[in-house]
DNA sequence: TTGTATGCGTTATCAT
DNA sequence: ATGATAACGCATACAA
């Protein structure tokens, strides 16, 4: 009975619901103005005033309708991040090194997964568009896919490359894959492997790439071309590890050596292994990527190319946020490429 | 050629950005109101008109600014979904069944991982409040926390609690983690084991009291009483599993079996194992929780307790949203709960 | 059926 | 130093 009259002309305001700066105001015997120059720190206000201001905020409990700054800074300080698999955890572990600089910055930091589908990309794209991002990171599943470039161009918001290339008219952020896969083909080839296979995933990216092309230039410095049917290039998924291992393993004339780059792949592969009774590096030597929990609890601990996703995540935020201050439209491209390591273990041995 | 003429209006807005309704109506020869209602499927609009206005809208390229939108409907059709521990994939997989709810209705969902540090979650769902999110989705470090509390009370967002409760007090979705658990002591107790460990974290959760309370039943019906030494409650930790696991089997009367419930927890303790060159089933019998690809690739496998964590982020999702659209502000509690099962496998041997 | 005007909550530009 | 007021971009009650 009481909510209901309600003419508020000059707020009866019973129901206690969404406080503003008019109530606020109204608490401190102050105008709205004066309000929001305190909590915005704006020189000029007097300083029992503030203290005013700032008890009648506490007492109510008040704070600033964010979507109400943005539309007036047309600023959302929310960046999103696009990747392709949230299971992935070299994502989780790049999104908590984004998020130690995004938020200390007071941006809101949103991931979303895109599964590979670039349909999904492009409709990510969209919907950051209509809220308003400020910022993308960007480690989308096929870098010369149109759709996703023309949708990233029609946002108009600022954005890296994680792990991903854009010919050079992006920023892009990635750990040196060329020089990790390109020791771990030199390091088997020392051990004597001559057949050495290769399963990941990837296509229509940076990574793949230069892996594919560190791959062919180690076995290359040993007078050795790259055998086709060793190459298995399509998918990061566990199932794919490990049919395409049974697979190999299978031929009259299987790998020596493989290596397995994908953090998802590895449970497969070494599944698709026991499947088959073969054993590492008994009947093939393994190294993979990234260095992770499991590569280091297997029986044995798998020799593994190993680089800092979290810094890259950080790295990532940081030039994004970098970008988006640059105040002169100057659009400066710039390429960061962290270090790799290959940490030898016990799953590589000499033929 | 055509568009930098842009005396648009009486600005002289030489920047061409941010286009708005206003920018489509003049395009399109309508007023605002009609831009708005062809948007928003609002009935009676001419079928020219509004075609009009969609190619007009396709043509400026126009989306809606949700910060506008959001400032006046007082929803911001944001989700936030605080948790932990982002490297846990269970998290991931729950996201990711949550995400197929929320992103058909035009909820965007954002996860936020606190650490297990409480003052983390205050400001997160400080934060959540401040950007009006619409729900939270809570996977809390400590339910009993009261600041964390009054923050979630007086934030006046509607919210579920996820593998998580609240005395009763809200809605809560959880797996049935006290029949899981004492189905595995049952298993074990079956196999002769009358010394069994128990390593996990989560001190003040529904999870960690019920696999508790699952394990005293458990040994009780066997007449026997829970070693309290044999339980290391402290962390979710890989490294937690590590050192504890090492400390149990250094005893003059080490465990015979071990529950090790946590995803991270067991490659710690696998590893912790093997640096003691202790070997399972044969120095100690293993059970672990959830049911994990590291869980299934081990030598040999680890029989586990398995939940569908997938389906455990839907129904979150499904009962926030039910919750949200409740215009009768009676707030329903509801308790879902879904099964466990226990997978056997090879990591369990008979005494 | 369509246009106009007002309000949502905040900040910035004026006045005072 | 502080108050009044006009935007910001959109949705809707009301007018036409």
């Amino acid at each position: 009975m009481e909510n209901d009259k309600n003419n508020d002309g000059d707020k009866i305001n019973i129901r206690k619901k969404r406080l503003t700066v008019h109530d606020v105001a109204q608490h401190a015997g102050v105008s709205t103005g004066t309000v929001s120059r305190v909590i915005n720190d704006v020189p000029g206000v007097g300083a029992d005033v503030a203290r005013r201001v700032q008890t009648a905020i506490e007492e109510l409990g008040w704070q600033p309708n964010i979507a109400a700054q943005n539309i007036r800074s047309s600023a959302s300080r929310m960046i999103g991040f696009i990747f392709s698999d949230i299971r992935n955890p070299l994502y989780a572990t790049m999104t908590k090194g984004a998020e130690e600089v995004f938020g200390p910055r007071g941006y809101l930091l949103v991931s979303s997964s895109s599964d590979g589908r670039m349909e999904r990309e492009v409709d990510l794209i969209d919907l950051y568009r209509r809220r308003r991002a400020d910022g993308l990171i960007l480690s989308i599943t096929d870098e010369s896919n149109q759709e996703v470039r023309t949708a990233i161009s029609r946002s108009g918001i600022s954005f890296v490359m994680l792990e991903r290339s854009l010919d050079g008219e992006a920023t892009s952020i990635s750990a040196d894959h060329y020089g990790g896969t390109l020791q771990a083909v030199e390091h088997l080839m020392e051990m004597g492997h001559r057949r050495i296979a290769m399963i990941t995933g990837g296509r229509g990216t940076l990574v793949m790439r230069e892996r594919l092309r560190a791959l062919e230039d180690g076995m290359a410095s040993g007078k050795l071309d790259v055998d086709p049917d060793l190459l298995r290039l399509d998918s990061f998924d566990a199932e794919y590890g490990y049919h395409q291992v049974q697979m190999l393993m299978g031929k009259k004339n299987p790998p020596t050596a493989m290596l397995c780059l994908g953090v998802r792949l590895l449970p497969g592969v070494v599944s698709g292994l026991q499947s088959m009774g073969k054993t590492f590096p008994g009947d093939i030597s393994l190294i993979c990527s990234n260095d992770t929990e499991t590569a280091r609890i297997l029986t044995p601990p798998i020799t593994a190319i190993r680089y800092d996703a979290h810094m890259l995540g950080k790295m990532a935020a940081d030039s994004l946020l970098d970008q988006i201050s640059r105040t002169d439209g100057k659009l400066e491209v710039k390429k960061f490429e962290i270090p790799t390591e290959l940490v030898l273990r016990d799953s590589v041995r000499r033929i």
